[in-house]
DNA sequence: CCGCATTGTGCATCAGGTGGACACTGGTCC
DNA sequence: GGACCAGTGTCCACCTGATGCACAATGCGG
């Protein structure tokens, strides 16, 4: 069991052993498409797919004929050969890359809410705002929010997006300061010029992004925050949230930066190594 | 009858009205894969993807499960939904964007060659060669060659190769001329001032590139190409093919040229249009 | 002119995809 | 705190519909 409290669904059945079989069919048409995708050009006749598949040619056909009639292969005129179409990439146009991040990152947040019992999200840059991917609100006992990920943290004001803000590259942060310019809540604070330095100057200077009711929309949340770096690139955040009249900005920096620090570099690792196929 | 002449196959079944009905798992698979890469995040609940998709939740979720255990698709620790992974890329990574010049070529390129009756290419750039994309060599009485899609032809000797070289942008040509440096054949004439001057302005000059037997591997063939472009940007080429013993260059320019500007106007509206879907 | 390789077609079989029914959980509204 | 509801997990019997066999047709090379 990955994380230590379930509130929704019964399921305890992590992920792959679930007692269904697989829906052959869609198995079979999806092994096609990679074929086809492996070839040169994306082209290839009706034998090289059966070989490749290994599927019966009769079988191959009739997968193809359905994939031309959906739209996601063509038939060139050229030589009767199978071509990829536009379309395919409808089939993941949706994946962004920082989703990489986040589908390692389940298993090290779970840790590191058996230290620290406060919730924490991991979030990625996402115009003005850093976007919540995974987030262990759910597990916490302590926590105080439902529903957390999807949701956006304001860039200037948050720990999350402070720590993020003030360990992007240059040029990124560049651009960033032109979009928090056009964004209604944090124009204020993007061109104030003082304001910016500060939050950088200190930042840096501690070590993580720091947050104590910055955010109007919260009453007394505090929270910190450190950078996930991948090749030497900041990639995302990783946060934890506690309520300030229980826990005071020392003590939560004293018991909890140390284990944000070894989770970001646990992930960091897990980055470096690649995602399994 | 989209060819005039079919030698291959017996299929005059013109791509989508073939005989066989779908593989319904298959469509609803890929449908429930689009479903999830239009939400938010390529991230979506069990009940978000049955109204969607209009399947049965529990079709939904064996399918889901499917798509999870063959790596597609994980769920979410932090909510329980369901996310795209990685993998959804090797579903599309084939696809070229070259690939959609190519899929609307067919029925142009089988008008060029009623009018014409010499075979042509359509050929987009790729490395330090034109790469034939679509072809009427099949298809042509007056055709020499078998197979020609998928073949190369180098850059600075072909008709094919010196249109889209002219006529693409300058800095994609600049690039051009180093990769052609490194190449074991074209590295002798990339080397040579004097000839890839000539050849620009003879080319520009002309308004279509040419050939006649430079291409050491042929014989007596010769060939006219112009370009193709698309938002003021040459995307491919197209050529005609033919016997030099059979008609000089001055006729086959007189009577070719117009039909291939025809051609490459044709697309370029096509293109113009975008793929249906 | 004949074989070989590749692809198209029709069809009987039964694996396997489907969706109904029921159970369970957590959240919400009085 | 009790009751309701939305969302989900699990099981299973039915019957669709996916499968691959056998046969036919074609073009190509010799």
């Amino acid at each position: 069991m990955r994380f230590v409290r379930r509130k929704r669904g019964m399921a305890v059945n992590s992920a792959n052993d679930a007692g269904y079989s697989k829906v052959r069919s869609l198995v079979r048409g999806l092994e096609l498409l990679q074929a086809l995708n492996r070839n040169e050009q994306g082209r290839a006749s009706l034998a090289d797919l059966a070989t490749a598949t290994g599927l019966h040619r009769t079988t191959v056909r009739r997968l193809l004929e359905t994939l031309i009639e959906e739209g996601y292969v063509r038939r060139s005129g050229s030589d009767d050969r199978y071509v990829l179409t536009l379309k395919t990439r409808s089939l993941s146009e949706g994946f962004t890359h920082d989703e990489r991040v986040s589908a390692v990152a389940g298993p090290v947040l779970a840790s590191l809410l058996q230290q620290v019992r406060w919730p924490s999200d991991l979030c990625t840059p996402d115009g003005a705002a850093m976007l919540i991917r995974e987030s262990t609100h759910r597990f916490s006992a302590l926590s105080f929010h439902r529903t957390m990920v999807g949701q956006h943290l304001p860039m200037l004001v948050t720990a999350a997006g402070r720590a993020y803000f003030a360990y992007c590259a240059d040029d990124e942060r560049a651009s960033l300061v032109a979009l928090l310019r056009q964004d209604p809540f944090q124009a204020k604070y993007a061109n104030d010029a003082r304001f910016i330095d500060n939050l950088l100057e200190q930042t840096r200077a501690r070590g993580y992004g720091a947050n104590e009711g910055d955010w109007s929309e919260e009453g007394k949340v505090g929270a910190i925050a450190v950078p996930v770096f991948e090749n030497a690139r900041a990639v995302a955040t990783i946060n934890v949230i506690y309520l300030a009249r229980a826990i005071g900005r020392e003590e939560a920096v004293s018991r909890y930066l140390s284990p944000l620090h070894k989770a970001a570099r646990q992930l960091e690792v897990l980055l470096a190594k690649g995602v399994p196929d």
